[in-house]
DNA sequence: TGTCTATCGTCAGTCTTGCTGACGATCAGC
DNA sequence: GCTGATCGTCAGCAAGACTGACGATAGACA
């Protein structure tokens, strides 16, 4: 991705939203690799992490679910933090067709230091909005989220 | 792109603003493919026509870098407009190095039609949130995008 | 119990998107 | 008139995500 062009008023393409979000997406995902980058895991794989680290165990299928990511795509995203030591597959005893994904305590450790690294980063990202619009701002995004899913 | 978890309250995942603003804008473009699907250009295609016809006859490269998309990039986009005749390229004049890209009449129709749906799918998207906030989002999106990038 | 269908994880193949590196043509400075 | 930069083009590569298929397992039902 290159750089936004020059700033211009009221312009044919800050009216798109569809630019918009583009870029402010591309400029988000910057920052963030730059932040998580001492940690070794992409944005993504923090969001495995954080997952898999909120409440019991679950499947990977239910994990896909909750992120919102392709079942095949997840079979990469745990091989990769497995294979780093952060996850642990076990077969599930109740249903031996699922794999049941837990952190490892070397997991849990990465997650905590990496999603304080994440806020600060996310933190610094909102700071030109001032903190009320930046609350505000997540909190239209969730809306979008939401209600314009459910349509 | 699959849909999102199931909502959930205060939230691992929407608390995130990357996994905000990554499945916000993957909503957005499935509605812009929706909508543009009848005029026979993506969204990125719309938003050169635009560029291209909003003043003088830009250069390849110039476009590109209003649009902030690689110039290699912009060589297929080119391409795919001119093959079905919505754009000329023709040499420059002042340097014979640059492709001076314009508009033909068709391109001009088209553009003009298209705009109108995208302008109205943009209006539904942003419908959940009300007209108060639908605008300052998109101010508190402007913002992120030149305050940020000038930083 | 045995059969039939659905689910889960996996893999191979594919498509899209964007980038890198190289090339020829052209320009601009000297 | 050289020399180094710029522009458009192309081929090749890499990341990300999806499709379709497969084997293993589970659940329903006769």
């Amino acid at each position: 991705m290159v750089e936004p062009g020059e700033r211009v008023g009221a312009d044919v393409l800050t009216d798109r939203l569809g630019y918009l979000l583009k870029h402010v997406q591309a400029r988000l995902a910057e920052e963030s690799a730059r932040a998580l980058e001492p940690f070794g895991v992409s944005g993504r794989e923090l969001a495995v992490l954080a997952v898999l680290g909120e409440s019991r165990p679950i499947s990977q299928l239910e994990g896909a679910g909750r992120l919102g990511v392709d079942r095949t795509t997840m079979v990469g995203l745990v091989d990769r933090l497995e294979r780093r030591g952060l996850v642990e597959r076990r077969r599930s005893e109740q249903d031996r067709r699922k794999n049941v994904v837990a952190l490892t305590p070397d997991g849990e450790d990465l997650l905590r230091r990496a999603e304080e690294a994440r806020r600060r980063m996310e933190r610094a990202f909102l700071e030109p909005l001032g903190d009320a619009e930046a609350e505000r701002f997540v909190r239209l995004l969730r809306l979008l989220l939401n209600d314009g899913g459910s349509r």
